[in-house]
DNA sequence: TATGTATATTACCGATCGGTACAGAAAACG
DNA sequence: CGTTTTCTGTACCGATCGGTAATATACATA
């Protein structure tokens, strides 16, 4: 057994407290007195679970990663049409930034634009443009996929495919984050699906 | 003649210190002390001059729409072919948020991204808010008067077409804002034109 | 029960935030 | 000249920032 006065709180849980505050108001704008009241916690003992505030915002970009990313990849993957896999991780995406249970909009992308001001440490920085990246590279094997499965026309650019697609998704955060409504963003997504370059 | 001991610096010229500061930073991470070292002037001649933070804000933006967003529109609307205005005005949008000699992507896609913390004033959202919806009412009228000179289908609905090319340049702003190179953006506003629906 | 260890809480640290009171300085008036 | 008016920089306001020292508390071990 451990020694020592027990956790009264479940690290976890004040995680899944404190991810909404870094959603909405990013690494620089989430105070960590906001962060501790939200977590149900006061500040010291928050610090005593995870350190500092660059530590807590990267675990709560993986916890972000892992559940509400996730499970779209996923389903991404599942889908075995190329281009009904890509419609619908848009759709679905839209449907997360617009979800009223949590802050409109993407944690990664409203993190990546406030990224550049000095109050925000580099290692942040860096694993938001991973993930960035990542959600990319995802997108460029699916497509990489649906290309040898005759779904998308060989002459097309997986990568540069991919590149536009993530450029969209963090535009429907944007918009989502100025208040857009689902339905428009869905409209997005049905001219967006318009460059799919089909086989001929 | 005005009384009194005249100002020693130049109000504009001041404003086009400041602008860079809070296209990088937004309007939470710009701070005053820094915004008065931009311009070159102590605080309190900063505030003598437009009141508070707040105002100074709405005066950058109003400078940057002047600045940097006009001419480009001015383009939109003199090129003859609506296709190839809406390419060109994306190609010069990529341009402008590549551009080293100042911060890169976009004023009002970095302010609206960061608009929904407590310490954004309602005027400053709202401004930039009816920034972007200016943005995509130009684009709308564009693409009718493109869709009345028989350049874009009659069956295309300019409205959810603005709506989507303003989404992928908010997109483009975000992908500036993460690193991304010239080429690469450009790349994806030639994926971004294949939506384009042709008159068949 | 006594001790060692890890927690929780209060109260505080220096630094910075947006904003301003104050006093000196420079011009237009009489 | 002196007066009035407005701008200038210094120095400061209370509030908040991220982070922590100090101490009381609760448990496992011995």
């Amino acid at each position: 057994m451990v020694r020592g006065r027990p956790r009264e709180f479940d690290a976890e849980i004040a995680l899944d407290r404190v991810l909404p505050v870094f959603w909405r108001d990013g690494f620089e704008g989430a105070s960590v007195q906001e962060l501790a009241e939200a977590a149900g916690v006061s500040k010291p003992s928050l610090y005593a679970a995870y350190g500092n505030k660059e530590a807590l915002y990267l675990a709560a970009l993986k916890r972000y990663a892992d559940a509400h990313i996730a499970d779209r990849v996923a389903r991404l993957e599942a889908e075995p049409d190329g281009r009904e896999a890509m419609r619908q991780f848009m759709r679905t995406t839209v449907a997360t930034y617009t979800d009223r249970s949590h802050p409109s909009g993407c944690l990664v992308v409203t993190g990546t634009t406030t990224s550049d001001s000095a109050a925000v440490p580099e290692a942040v920085r860096n694993a938001l443009c991973g993930s960035m990246r990542a959600a990319a590279t995802v997108i460029e094997s699916r497509l990489a996929r649906a290309q040898r499965d005759g779904q998308l026309s060989a002459s097309a650019d997986p990568a540069a495919l991919a590149a536009y697609f993530n450029t969209v998704m963090a535009g429907l955060s944007v918009q989502a984050k100025a208040g857009a409504d689902r339905e428009a963003l869905l409209s997005v997504v049905d001219e967006a699906m318009r460059g799919w370059p089909t086989v001929l």
